[in-house]
DNA sequence: CTTGGAATGTCAACAAAGCTGACGTATTAT
DNA sequence: ATAATACGTCAGCTTTGTTGACATTCCAAG
């Protein structure tokens, strides 16, 4: 077993319990601070963050069907439609039945919708900025990869579904 | 403005609103995962991601105080009262009234609190690991620089101070 | 020693956002 | 024709958060 020894030693400090417990903890109080921003938006208008995913998904993917959306966002079709109803009937979402397929419904963001859109991602993006620019362009790409590994399978190809859109 | 030519080009590719745009959608779905393990273990018992939280923090800073929990979880009193006395009645969490101030207080874990707890954060730990071992040790780096300049300065502060205790 | 304020607990009422189960209605596929 | 799919909706429930009001206990300052 000595030929292992190149990962023996303090070569894996990184996974110590301790090391694991504070990525736990930076998980966790990151994910508030990530959040903060569009949640004090929302709450002043009559909405929440289940609308601003939805808002979120819809302007990634315009003409996306409720089912695909409720694939992205893992919530039931219920739960969903409520946010759905509530954004149709304040205008900022508009909702076309499919040409090819009539039983589906295609999810487009008004002009109101995209402008929430804008105001929400500007205030995420802003956050996302400094703390990209804090940490410098090689830690960006480790965040990356700590995150996409921590990822379910099935979340991973939702992400990666998305990514191929524009990115 | 030539000067600043150093910082032109694709220095700063890291910062366009695609990369900011992939971040924020690697934290969503990131995070999903983060949850998933301990919300599995815990939708079996009566408990939810509250209750983790609470017994989290109790395992983390044994005789914490009421306040204290209140102000590193950021919920109302309320909320958290709800949550404690369930863990208490449950024989999870031990109350103890403070010596020298006897309106606080202290909370610890019982040895079924600390069973439980290990086995929360045994399941997020191996998610954890994997992710680290997947990613490597600079992208671990990394990951932990973003988050933590992603925090607010207050939560920064708590993660900090949790830091202390004992890393 | 009284009093103000801090820490805690508790009651009630409510909201956001998830869930299950059941049912209806188009529409498409077999 | 029948089955399956996509969507919507009703009803009811759970978890976890919120306000507001109020009581208790206790420290500390006047």
């Amino acid at each position: 077993m000595e030929g292992s020894g190149r990962e023996s030693g303090n070569a894996l400090l990184f996974l110590t319990d301790e090391q694991l417990r504070k990525g736990i903890e930076a998980m966790f109080f990151a994910y508030r601070g990530f959040t903060a921003d569009p949640d004090r938006i929302l709450s002043d208008m009559a909405y929440g963050r289940a609308h601003h995913r939805a808002v979120h998904f819809i302007h990634r993917s315009p003409g996306t069907t409720v089912n695909n959306l409720l694939a992205i966002l893992g919530v039931t079709k219920q739960s969903l439609n409520r946010v759905l109803r509530a954004l149709v009937e304040d205008g900022l979402v508009r909702n076309e039945v499919g040409k090819r397929d009539k039983r589906e419904r295609h999810l487009y963001l008004t002009e109101a919708g995209e402008a929430l859109e804008r105001q929400l991602s500007d205030a995420q993006r802003d956050r996302m900025r400094t703390a990209y620019r804090a940490a410098g362009p090689e830690a960006v790409t480790g965040f990356r990869q700590v995150l996409e590994a921590m990822m379910d399978e099935e979340m991973r190809n939702r992400y990666d579904a998305l990514k191929d859109l524009k990115g």
